[in-house]
Formats: C-alpha cells, sequence, structure tokens
DNA sequence: GTAGTTTAGTGAACAGTGTTCACTTTTCGA
DNA sequence: TCGAAAAGTGAACACTGTTCACTAAACTAC
C-alpha cells in the first residue's frame, strides 16, 4: 500500500496508475457537477465497476481523494492567473486580468472553489497539515497563487503606479480577500450578479470588471493627505 | 404540528415554546463550537433529553433548525453593524467601524458565517426559498445588512468624500465581497493574519483595519482621468 | 516452474447519520 | 368524563465512511 509518489515505470504501477487515474476522474465528473455532497464512495465505486472498499487501495480516506480535486484544482488556478499576468500588455491591463481571471476560474467550478475553503481552522494542533509559517504556505498552490498577486503589486508600485507606502504583501492579502469575497458571493448567492434595484441586465463578467477597477483603484498613489491613513503593520 | 408563529399565549403554548427555545439553545452551544458536522439530532436529543423523533416535532427538518441558528445569527451581525454605523463620530471613522464590525462579528463566529454561505445556488428552481428579485432579498437579514452598506455609501458621496461617478448598489456589493472575502479567509485559512514573510506580530484586528482602510480608499473621489476607468454598468 | 510473499479486490459488518411511522402517553377543551 | 389533539417514543429504513478477515491474482526468488 503505498498511495504516494513513488517509482511508476513497472507494468503493475502503470496499471495501478491508470485505474487511481480513473477513480479521480470519476470522482471529478460526480464533484464538478453535485460537489462534496454528491460524491459518496458507493456510488464513486459503482461508476467505476469496484466495490467500495477497492477504493481505499488507493486513497486513504475521502478526505485525501477530496483534497486532491482541490489542489488539482488550485493548480490550474494558479496557472491561469499566472498566465494572464505574465501576457505582453501594458501593466494596468495584466493587472486587470490577472483579478478577473482570479474570479471567473473560481466561479466557473463552483464546487471546487467553495470545498478548497471549507475546512475551518482548529486553534489547537490536531491539524499537522495545515502550514503554520511563511515558507511551507509558500510552498502550496494557495500560496503560489497567492505569490502572483505580491509579484502583481511590486511591480505597480516599481512602476510608480500603486502606492509605495503599501505593505507589498498586505496589500496583496488586501486583494486575495476581495478577489475571494467576490467570488464566494457570486457562487454563494442566488442571482448575486442581478441583485440590483431596477433589475440591470449586467453580467457577472461587468461585475467582476467594475470590483477589479475598484480594487486598483484603491492601491493607486494618493495624495499625501489620503496615503498616510494606511498603515502597514 | 405548528412549527411557525401562531399565538402563544395559552400554558401549552409557553411549554411548547419553552421545549423549542431549549432545543435551540442546545444546537448553538454544539454549533458554535463544533459546526455544522459537530451536530447531529441524536446528541442534540440526548443533551435535551429527550428522543430523537421528539425534535421533528419542533422542526421539520435538521436544516430547518440551522436555518434558524443562521438567521439568528445574521440579525445580530445587522444590529452590530448598523449600530456602529450609526454612532456619533465623524463620516470616516463610522465607514470605518462599520466595515471593521462585520469582519469581527463574522469571524467571531466561525461556525455561524461559514455556514451562512455554505449552501450553492443550483441553477434549477429547485430552491425556491431563493429570494430572486431585489425586494424579495431586502427583506432577509442578509439584505438588510447589504443595505447598511448602501446607505454608508450614499451618505458618503452626499458628503462629496466618495466618488459620485460610483453606483451605490455597485459599490456596495463590492464593499460586501471585499468584506465577506476576509471575513473568510480569516475564518478558513490557518494563521491568515500571521502570513507574513518576517512573521511579523499584526494582529487581526490590524489587518482588518489596514483592508478597511485601503477599501475606503478606493471609494474616494480621484482624478477624472482614474475615475473615468470605472463603469458603473 | 514452483514456492512464498506481496498486492488487488471483495463482501460483510460496524458505527454513525437524517428521517419516518406506528404506537403510547399525556394534555386540554367541550 | 369523554374524545380529540398534541407530545413523546422506539424501532426501523436507507444512507454514509470505514475496517477487516478473506480470497484471487500477480510478482519475486530460487
Amino acid at each position: 500500500m503505498q498511495t504516494d509518489i513513488p517509482v511508476e515505470k513497472t507494468p503493475a504501477g502503470r496499471r495501478r496508475k491508470r485505474v487511481r487515474d480513473s477513480i479521480i476522474a470519476a470522482a471529478e465528473k460526480v464533484f464538478a457537477r453535485e460537489g462534496e455532497s454528491g460524491l459518496s464512495i458507493r456510488r464513486l465505486a459503482e461508476e467505476i465497476d469496484y466495490s467500495p472498499s477497492a477504493i481505499y487501495k488507493y486513497f486513504e480516506s475521502k478526505e485525501e481523494l477530496i483534497d486532491q480535486l482541490k489542489e488539482a484544482f488550485f493548480e490550474r488556478l494558479m496557472d491561469r492567473v499566472d498566465t494572464s499576468s505574465n501576457a505582453d500588455r501594458p501593466f494596468e491591463d495584466r493587472a486587470r486580468a490577472c483579478l478577473i481571471t482570479y474570479v471567473e476560474t473560481a466561479t466557473n467550478r463552483p464546487y471546487h472553489y467553495a470545498a478548497a475553503f471549507s475546512s475551518i481552522e482548529q486553534k489547537d494542533e490536531c491539524t499537522p497539515a495545515a502550514p503554520k509559517n511563511w515558507d511551507e504556505f509558500m510552498t502550496t498552490n494557495k500560496g503560489k497563487a497567492f505569490s502572483v498577486l505580491v509579484n502583481m503589486v511590486e511591480e505597480g508600485q516599481a512602476l510608480g503606479m500603486f502606492d509605495r507606502a503599501l505593505e507589498p504583501v498586505h496589500a496583496a492579502k488586501s486583494l486575495w480577500a476581495s478577489l475571494h469575497g467576490l467570488a464566494q458571493l457570486v457562487i454563494h448567492v442566488p442571482h448575486f450578479e442581478r441583485l440590483i434595484p431596477d433589475d440591470g441586465s449586467a453580467t457577472t463578467t461587468d461585475f467582476i470588471t467594475f470590483h477589479a477597477n475598484l480594487l486598483i483603484r484603491g492601491l493607486q498613489a494618493q495624495p499625501a493627505s489620503v496615503a498616510k491613513d494606511i498603515k502597514t503593520g
């Protein structure tokens, strides 16, 4: 029983990988459509024509399986955000695109994104897997996605477009929170984008753009009288 | 079986209310400490010394019970945000306090706040309870909390402190998203406030204040060259 | 090629969940 | 006091994740 990453070059190893992948594929299919509550081990087993207990030869628990889905999703998210922040365009366009990509990728796979933030921090030390310090966090896909934001802030500051008084990591955390929040509201609040008194026909994309513009505005260099209000830590 | 709001002036009615409240109290106690996963009907029944099926004489389902907890929490949230936005202080202080109160109240009851946004919108019409239009939403406690934000934006615009080019409801939605996101990250990302490369000693409150300041900055009146970027819908 | 040891896969079972339903007991109004 | 309505119960149903003894296949070493 070796569910991690050892050599898989022997025929048996390939066969094992094939089965494992088929489990993940089936799980992905169900999960994307119905989320965590729709995905049961027994249903999964039925879908791939194995017995429920067989799955436990490939994954230690349901949680580990779902963690794989979440990590894979975050890798994708990180990749897309990174790509759009490296495009060959003026900085402000790239910055905006980067923010918009984050929210759109998240909302396109609502169950994945929602599940990725569904566990709650326990104040005790019962979850040893949680990255405690900065370096550990930065090896996570979440951490990598976050570092894209930090780089973006720093580049904006270097260009003189963003306020240099802002601590880049703080500003990036603030940005992350704002993006995350919009994604969550779009996912969890029914018809969030249509929540307008006169029932305007604004699309989700329109509002995401509006939000991104507002965030960028907050980061921009300000008259001294305003900027001095911001404490950097 | 009448689980809603009829007259409760008769002795039997009072007794019924007492039992119902004791169920809610027990549920609240467990839920605040362990969240939805720790709260089972059987455990709840044990705690109040009734049989599990007795609970179904008072609540139609576990979901209805939890919905009550969530609504009560949101009423409290709304109340606190409203209070801090009506204090006798300069506008900017009130605005900041209002934003900070939202996040702090949310993070003080992590399971309540997380649970309040845990259901996912179904594109079909399977959830008839979801408020579809603006007016219906505004009768919700969520809606009322939201309207506090709208009022705040409008007051800031009237005072000339916030950019009048911003559509108030859009700006409020953007604000809500940013606050919601910070609350969620603090709740769901372990040690979010301590996520600093040099392990600075910034507290959660410090960061919430930083975030609020940044948001207010984004709303403030801008030079025309910047403000024209914002589309209002 | 055969013996022995891993590995793959299974079915039954355990402990738990929300929920229902026939049933008894209590309460209360006429 | 009688009868109806409500309160409360225990057993059962259909699920869930997970474990474990067990068999069947596959690989390693002689």
